[in-house]
DNA sequence: AAAGTATGCTACTAAATATGTAGCGTCAAT
DNA sequence: ATTGACGCTACATATTTAGTAGCATACTTT
């Protein structure tokens, strides 16, 4: 499946995340990704641009219409994730 | 985002992606992820064995029930995925 | 009992990728 | 003309992954 080694990238799923929450600019996409290195931004955008799922706008880097029904599919992964690391808290998981 | 970090890695995917199609051996896996070198292997079943959503069984590794109820979730992703490939093909994109 | 085979997994070096920092070229406002 | 913000590149360093070999255990076959 393509989409998942697209995805199973460091930093594109974030990147799709932050978008989906609001358009910003390079820099500032930076500053919220943890200053993630220009270089990796830089790549990450061009592949997502590459793959029509970003667009560099008059306000920034924004998600298309296929960016955002991707990220829309990750919103109900975020409910999902807050019950599931509730359950992690709970069960005390010890590991590595 | 926990979960996000944890899937925006390498692998991790696309090892939820496979178990969530059939349980697989440790070295059955290797073969099924091209070949994922062991080490990484390892690394990333120790996490998801840790974050409760992969579990080491008779029949070797299997998604528990919160893996499964995660891998659910891009089921749906799935369907999409495709026709978002398809899309790709017909506007012909160049990039990089 | 010995030998073969499959398991999960570790060790170790080379290659690929990300980080971190500096700074370029462009544009708009002061 | 200087200042500031923009997208982005360069490049050396650090981290991560790949790739291969092999160990320890177990189970089967001879």
């Amino acid at each position: 499946m393509v989409l998942l080694d697209v995805l199973g990238q460091r930093w594109t799923l974030r990147l799709l995340w932050e978008l989906s929450h609001d358009t910003a600019t390079f820099r500032a996409l930076r500053s919220r990704c943890d200053d993630v290195s220009p270089t990796v931004l830089n790549q990450r955008l061009k592949e997502l641009r590459g793959l029509g799922l970003v667009d560099l706008g008059e306000n920034g880097y924004e998600l298309t219409s296929m960016g955002m029904a991707l990220a829309g599919k990750f919103a109900s992964l975020d409910a999902w994730a807050n019950e599931w690391a509730e359950n992690l808290e709970k069960h005390d998981i010890s590991k590595d």
